[in-house]
Formats: C-alpha cells, sequence, structure tokens
RNA sequence: GCCCAAGUGGCGGAAUGGCAGACGCAAAGGACUUAAAAUCCUUCGGAGGAAACUCCGUGCCGGUUCGAGUCCGGCCUUGGGCACCA
C-alpha cells in the first residue's frame, strides 16, 4: 500500500467531514479525552510525544466508534525557562522561538492524523490566556489563599541572580560554578495547605495508578502528633511531635537554622559559632540535611528554654536535620527514642534519658517502638497511645499544646524572578501595600523590549514602562510586581479553558465545564504525579468554593505513559546520538505502522527500548493484513466451510471481546497480540468464503481505532462507504465462545503431571470423579491413597495424595 | 538519604494466587525461486535422554499457601520524584 498517499488521502477526508469536531451542543455522552499538553521545545516531535499521543488518540477513536461525543483537544504549555535561557544564550527572544517551535509542532501533530479539535487549541503564553491566568491568582487572592512571605531562594553570588534547582549541579552554579548560597525573598504563595486533608480523601475515589496516589498521600504527609510549647524568656518554641509519650524524655530542643527565634535568643559568646552553623546550612540542600547516613551536625545557641512539664532548663541547639519547612522548624530531643536524636546526642554529649519500656523486655535504645511509659512521674505504666493523649491533653489544660494534625505538604510559592512567565497581577503601593490589579486592567501584558540577562534584578524589575503605574487605590505612582507565575500555575487550570477556549468575557463558561468536566481520561507521564497533578486538583477545589465549578476533581480517570529509550536502553538525547528520527520512521513505514509499532513493543505503562526490527516486523503485519483483505474479497459470495466457520467464528469473537477489555485500560501491546492471533487463525482459514469475509470485515473494524488510515482504506477497498469511524465498534457474540471441552492441568501433590480434556459443564465432586476416572491420570495415582482434591474450573485439578 | 515503581528466554514483552514464557523479533531448518527478496510452514528457556519423559528455571535470601513471577519480611540493582525543568 502506498502509505504516503493513503494518509494524505484520509486525513484530507477526516478535515472535510469534521471527524474531529467535539458536537458542543450535546453532552450526554461526552467523553473529554485529555493528553498534558506539551513544552514547545526542540524543532521536531519526538517519540514521546507519539507515544502519548497517537495512542491516546487510538484510545480516542475507539471511545468514538462506542457511540461518545469525543472531545480531545490540543495546547501548548508555552511559558517556561528552557526558552529564557535561550534566549540568554543566542539573543533570540523567547516569544519569537516560542511561536517558532509551536508552529512547527502545529504541522507535526496535524499530520500525526490524531482527531484534535483544533478549534479549541490554545497558548499559554498568549495574553488572550494569560489573562484569565491572572484572573485566577486574583481570585485566589481575593478568597484568601494568596498571600506573600519570606522564603529562601538559590542565589548564585556571581551571575548575581535566582538559580533553579535543575542549574545547581552539586552545590554550584551550572554557568560559572560558583557556590550557590540561599537568600531570603519575598515571595507569593498559594494556599494549598488548606486543602491538605481533602486532597488526601479525594484520592480514594478516583481511578487512578495506585502509585500514583500513594505518592501523592505521602507528599501530603498527613501525620497525628501533638503540638509542645516550650516557653523561652517571653518568648516560646512551639514543636511538633508524633511521639508526645516521650516528652518527659527530652534533653534538648532543636530549631531549624532559618528559625525566626535563632537570632534573638542566642547568647552572645555563642553568637559567632551561630553565624557560621547558619551559613553552612545556607549552602546544604534539603536532600543533604535530611540524609539519614550522614553525620549529625549542629552548634548551641547558649539558651535555654523550659520544659512545660518538669519546668527544668533544657537546651536549646540548631541543627541542619531541622527543616524550617516541615511543621514548626523546631524538634524535641529525645535521644532515647528516636534514631537522629540518638545520633546527635551520642556526638554532643546530651543526657539520654530512657521514658518508653517495650511490653516485654526493656529494648534496647534507641528504641523507637511503641511500649509503656516510664521514668515519666504521674504518666508512668501508660501505654504510648494512652500516653500521647494523656500527655497532650495535660498540655492542653495549660495552654502549653494539644492536639495537632501536621502536613508534610508545603504551600506552593508561585513568584518567579524571571521574563518569561504570566506577570503577577499585583501593584504595590508605598501607602496601600499590596493591591491587586483591578480585573477590567488584565492582562497585565508582559513588555516585548526587555533586557532578561541576568544582573540580580527580575528582567521586568529594569522595564520602567511595565514597573511603573499608579495604585489602583489612591492613585499616586506605584510599582507593578516585578515576577511572573510559576508555570505551574498556568498548566493548573488549561483543562478548564478549552472547552470554551475562545471565551473572551471569561476564563470559561460554567453552563458549559459543568457539564464537559471533569476530564475522562487524562494521559501523560508519572513525573508529574506529585506536583501538576496535585496543583490542578487544588485550584479545582478552590474554584469550586469559589462558586466557578461543581465539581471536586478535574481528572477521573489517570493513566501514565512510559518513557520511549534509545536501542541502546538509554534515555535519547542528541548528545548521546542515540535519539530515533520520527519523521524518518514515518517516512519510511507510514504513520500507522509507527503507531501500531509503539502500541505492540512496549508495556504502555513501562515504555522501553527502541527497536528497528520491531517496526519492520509491525510494517510486515499490516502487509499480511492487507493480503487477507483481498484474500476476503475473492472469497465474497463463495460458500463457507462449516468447521472453518466455526473457528473463525470463535477466534473472532474471543479477539473482540479481548481487544474491547484491553483498549479500556491502555493494555495496547496485548490487544494487537489478540489482532495477530486472529489473523492467524485467518490465514489458516483461508478458504471459507463468505465468513471469511465477514471476519475480515470485522477485523478492520477492530483494527480501525489502531491504525486509522490503514483501515479506512482497506475498509472502502472491501465496499464499504467511508469512514470507518462512523461504524459501532464490533460487540462480541458471547454464545460464539461458548466451548464443550476444555483441557485442564492435572497436579499431583502441587506438582504439574498431566492434561486433560474435560467437558466444560463439570464442577466440584463431578470434575473430581471424572478426573480420577481418567485413563492417563489413575496410573498416576497407583497404590495411593488420595487425601483431598483441589478443583479450579476451567483451570486445573490438584490430587493430594 | 527519603517516597514510589520495576527486575521473567538471545531481545521486546504475556500471565484475576492455579499449565511460566501469550504475541512478536532474532536464530535454525524446510517449501517456493535459476538466485535473492518477499511469502508460506516447522523448531526455538536450560540440563539429561534415541524417545517417552525427568530435573532445574521469573534479581538474591527467607516466609505464608495444596499451589508464589504474583502475597509477606529482608537485601541487591535500575528507573521516576524530592517542592524554581516541565
Amino acid at each position: 500500500m502506498d502509505f504516503k498517499s493513503v494518509e494524505k488521502k484520509w486525513r484530507d477526508f477526516w478535515e472535510k467531514t469534521k471527524l474531529s469536531s467535539f458536537d458542543k451542543g450535546n453532552f450526554d455522552k461526552k467523553y473529554y479525552v485529555l493528553e498534558m499538553f506539551s513544552y514547545p521545545s526542540g524543532a521536531n516531535l519526538h517519540l514521546g510525544h507519539w507515544y502519548n499521543y497517537a495512542l491516546s488518540d487510538s484510545f480516542a477513536r475507539f471511545k468514538k466508534m462506542q457511540g461518545y461525543n469525543v472531545f480531545q483537544p490540543m495546547g501548548f504549555d508555552a511559558f517556561g525557562l528552557p526558552a529564557e535561557n535561550y534566549a540568554i544564550k543566542t539573543g533570540i527572544h523567547p516569544e519569537d522561538s516560542t511561536k517558532q517551535n509551536i508552529a512547527t509542532m502545529e504541522v507535526q501533530l496535524k499530520n500525526m492524523g490524531a482527531m484534535f479539535d483544533w478549534d479549541s487549541e490554545l497558548y499559554t503564553c498568549s495574553p488572550e490566556y494569560y489573562k484569565w491566568t491572572q484572573w485566577l491568582f486574583l481570585q485566589l487572592y481575593k478568597h484568601g489563599l494568596a498571600y506573600q512571605k519570606q522564603s529562601p531562594v538559590n542565589w548564585c553570588p556571581s551571575c548575581n541572580t535566582v538559580i533553579a534547582n535543575e542549574q545547581v549541579v552539586d552545590g554550584k552554579c551550572e554557568r560559572c560554578d560558583t557556590e550557590i548560597v540561599r537568600k531570603n525573598m519575598t515571595q507569593w504563595f498559594l494556599k494549598i495547605t488548606d486543602y491538605a486533608e481533602e486532597l488526601i480523601k479525594g484520592l480514594d475515589k478516583l481511578d487512578w495508578p495506585e502509585k500514583t496516589k500513594t505518592m501523592q498521600r505521602n507528599w501530603i504527609g498527613r501525620s497525628e502528633g501533638g503540638e509542645v510549647v516550650f516557653p523561652i524568656g517571653d518568648d516560646k518554641i512551639t514543636v511538633f511531635t508524633t511521639r508526645a509519650d516521650t516528652l518527659m524524655g527530652v534533653s534538648y530542643v532543636v530549631l531549624a537554622p532559618e528559625h525566626p527565634l535563632v537570632d534573638s535568643i542566642t547568647t552572645e559568646d555563642r553568637k559567632q559559632d551561630v553565624a557560621a552553623y547558619k551559613l553552612a546550612a545556607s549552602k546544604a540542600s534539603d536532600i543533604d540535611r535530611l540524609s539519614t547516613v550522614k553525620e549529625k551536625t549542629g552548634v548551641f545557641t547558649g539558651a535555654y528554654c523550659t520544659h512545660p512539664i518538669t519546668g527544668k532548663d533544657i537546651p536549646v541547639w540548631i541543627a541542619d536535620y531541622c527543616l524550617a519547612t516541615y511543621g514548626t522548624g523546631a524538634v524535641m530531643g529525645v535521644p532515647a527514642h528516636d534514631t537522629r536524636d540518638y545520633e546527635f546526642a551520642k556526638k554532643f554529649g546530651l543526657p539520654i534519658t530512657r521514658v518508653i519500656r517495650g511490653k516485654d523486655c526493656e529494648g534496647e535504645l534507641p528504641f523507637t517502638e511503641h511500649g509503656i511509659m516510664v521514668n515519666s512521674g504521674s504518666f508512668d505504666g501508660l501505654t504510648t497511645a494512652e500516653g500521647k493523649k494523656a500527655v497532650l491533653g495535660f498540655l492542653s489544660e495549660r495552654g502549653l499544646g494539644g492536639v495537632k494534625v501536621n502536613y508534610r505538604l508545603r504551600d506552593w510559592s508561585v513568584s518567579r524572578q524571571r521574563y518569561w512567565g504570566a506577570p503577577i497581577p499585583i501593584i504595590h503601593c508605598e501607602h496601600c501595600g499590596a493591591v491587586p490589579v483591578p480585573e477590567k486592567d488584565l492582562p497585565v501584558r508582559l513588555p516585548y523590549d526587555v533586557n532578561f540577562t541576568p544582573d540580580g534584578q527580575s528582567p521586568l524589575k529594569k522595564c520602567d514602562e511595565f514597573m511603573n503605574t499608579v495604585c489602583p487605590k489612591c492613585g499616586r505612582p506605584a510599582l507593578r510586581d516585578p515576577d511572573t507565575l510559576d508555570t505551574f500555575v498556568c498548566s493548573s487550570w488549561y483543562y478548564l479553558r478549552y472547552p470554551d477556549s475562545k471565551n473572551a468575557e471569561r476564563p470559561f463558561d460554567p453552563a458549559i465545564i459543568n457539564k464537559m468536566l471533569p476530564v475522562d481520561k487524562y494521559v501523560g507521564g508519572a513525573e508529574h504525579a506529585c506536583m501538576h497533578l496535585l496543583y490542578s486538583r487544588f485550584i479545582t477545589k478552590a474554584l469550586r468554593d469559589m462558586g466557578y465549578l461543581n465539581f471536586d476533581e478535574p481528572f477521573t480517570s489517570l493513566v501514565h505513559q512510559g518513557l520511549i529509550l534509545g536501542s541502546d536502553g538509554e534515555k535519547m538525547s542528541k548528545s548521546k546520538g542515540n535519539a530515533v528520527n520520527a519523521d524518518n520512521i514515518i517516512d519510511t513505514y507510514g504513520s500507522d505502522a509507527l503507531r501500531l509499532y509503539l502500541m505492540f513493543g512496549f508495556s504502555f505503562a513501562e515504555g522501553g527500548p527502541w527497536n528497528d526490527d520491531g517496526i519492520k516486523a509491525i510494517s510486515k503485519f499490516l502487509d499480511r493484513v492487507e493480503r487477507a483483505v483481498d484474500t476476503a474479497i475473492a472469497n465474497k459470495g463463495k460458500d463457507s466451510n462449516a468447521a472453518q466457520a466455526k473457528e473463525l467464528a470463535y477466534a473472532l469473537n474471543y479477539c473482540i471481546k479481548k481487544v474491547r477489555e484491553d483498549m479500556e485500560t491502555f493494555s495496547f501491546n496485548t490487544a494487537v497480540a489478540r489482532i495477530m492471533e486472529l489473523v492467524n487463525v485467518m490465514y489458516r482459514c483461508a478458504e471459507s468464503g463468505d465468513a471469511y469475509f465477514d471476519t475480515c470485515e470485522t477485523l478492520i473494524r477492530i483494527m480501525a481505532p489502531l491504525v486509522p488510515h490503514f483501515a479506512e482504506e482497506l475498509h472502502e477497498r472491501m465496499g464499504f462507504k467511508p469512514s470507518v469511524f462512523s461504524y459501532p465498534y464490533p460487540v462480541v457474540d458471547e454464545s460464539k465462545l461458548v466451548k464443550d471441552e476444555v483441557e485442564i492441568a492435572v497436579q499431583i501433590n502441587s506438582k504439574m503431571r498431566t492434561k486433560i480434556i474435560v467437558p466444560t459443564s463439570l464442577d466440584g465432586d463431578e470434575l473430581t470423579k471424572f478426573v480420577l476416572a481418567d485413563g492417563k491420570v489413575s496410573p498416576l495415582l497407583e497404590g495411593c491413597s488420595v487425601k483431598k482434591v483441589i478443583c479450579i474450573k476451567g483451570r486445573l485439578v490438584n490430587i493430594i495424595i
């Protein structure tokens, strides 16, 4: 088949007949299939795009043939760091390079032959889109979900700029090799933590991979415990603990080096050591700081706080194993019952007091299991569970603590000191403070002529034209916020924009999206498990609470695609020279062959190494199907061979049943295997006249979503009116799958001995009798007494002797 | 380091706790052909055996079970994430 002209022919046909457009007047059987939109990076689509988009498209076409009104939009996540870095390097403006990249990718995506609804396309970098990203930020602000606070950033003292984590290599700046320090800056945060509880609870009802849900649960990190207050002068140190029952064993308190109290409590003679330690800590990453193998470090502040129960003096230390971002940024040190505290106390010679013992024996220190309280005065004898309640109850009565649930989840930092993003729609006025830009003034446009070479300031800060404005409240001169929004903000709501993407009046029409959403099937990489996917859930819930939506979750069902590696098993990259060019493949084998190979050669969620022989084989398989179609045309009108017709009917219906199940779960590789099995049977039954033709007709419809151009062509060649996608997806006839006999395995003492054929109808005692009397089985049992027989219908019989 | 996965023939990969290796590639043999390609057919985890068949085998070590690739505990290796790459 001349796939080049065939593919062009059918793409034109689909475009003319509007195959991929969504019927906006009909939500009854809507099906919203969404693939994570892509970043317009390089020039060409790579195999990863094909793997995600083409295979999801096959799923979408499968849904369409099942009678769904399918909505499958496409767009670009167009703001971000790479375009800006590219601009710093080459001088090409991010807007220009991004637009160029988008134009290239659009052409290629259109040539993919996917059912994308191009009328709904969006780019996050267009003012028509980011206007509403800014609107979203303002709504969050108005509802108390956006606030400013000081927060550390990676700072390169040589480039004089903020550096992304990705650009920090071994604690040094990727560009100039200077050691990175952390520096506090005032930044905007979104209060995702307000939704921590609901974000955990909501996971239960989602059809998402279990591992993704587990990752989100752990990321949010709910832990039940309590707060304990250690007074210090007129101030107080509050710690969070999950082991209040060990409170009587506290021998020191540790503050994070960044804790706000550190400077005020440090005694004169300790100031130098503390300052040096703080500097060192500012250079270590959280990952290093939390390492459990690294030797513990810390310094004494010279200060003492008061134990809330005993009133004794407790030394206050700072140590980098305590993070400012977790809990209260302070921990109580109980060396006898916590591994890290134990190491710390050993190293610095702090007292280690046992206050918990095991139920049956004392237990070696550090004893981190639950047990019975000892050395704890009136609490002695209580179990860990009872002790936690009692201690926190005691503290609560005295205003020194109480029960508390803590989350590991932190608020979402959204300020970026960069150019290529959506400007934060806030005006800073000397008199009125941070004032939101009035909605009528949106979008706050990103200026084109900006110097974005790094020199210590946000690029926008150097653009007077942008910065200088008037305060919307008091009318006096004021400055705009010089930062842009994290691109994750742009991508946290794009799925809401698609169904009504040209709406100039509002971000979305609730009447439409309440019917279109949630997304029925969302497909994208697992690397987004804890960020994009969590942010989107948060934004959906926040908008719901503001009254803009009536659903709780954006993505009902989620599937991750794996990664396609180079044929050497390594990640594809230009520098490794193992990248496979999708264009060359399509040119040689056609886009349908590429799709089918990507389906067949990998487990969708796993991905794997590319193999040139694999696509050759698939290409040959398509030729084999084409020959079967020609055989079918030759067979038409001839009498059927009854035996072959029966075999074909069984094979066909088995195939329909399995392919339907497999397509539903994105098990494309096994779906294709079942189709190959059917084709193999057809080759054995090539002389069966009309039965062969009918089987082949159905085969082509089964295959249509997987190889759309190829199937349209053969479907037409067989004499059917296009489009094949206007036909319903084949339905299984269960009656053709009923068999009288089945082969089962016979085990003796759980070892495979033989296989026998038994009537399908037999079960339980009847089956046991049948098997024991079988001519092949009975000789194996001679002289043995049967103790027990385990029957698994249709599978095996295990005889225990 | 922490969280989450994965590890099955020469290779890609299949297997609701129930016949390990479906389907395919590669390889070998055969048919067709002057020949090659294409196509069609057969074999194809390892060891032993003429064969029937037997034994071993799903990263490693243990456990649960009549039965474990699958469940549990402990390791090893690889991959993803760790909050400013998206």
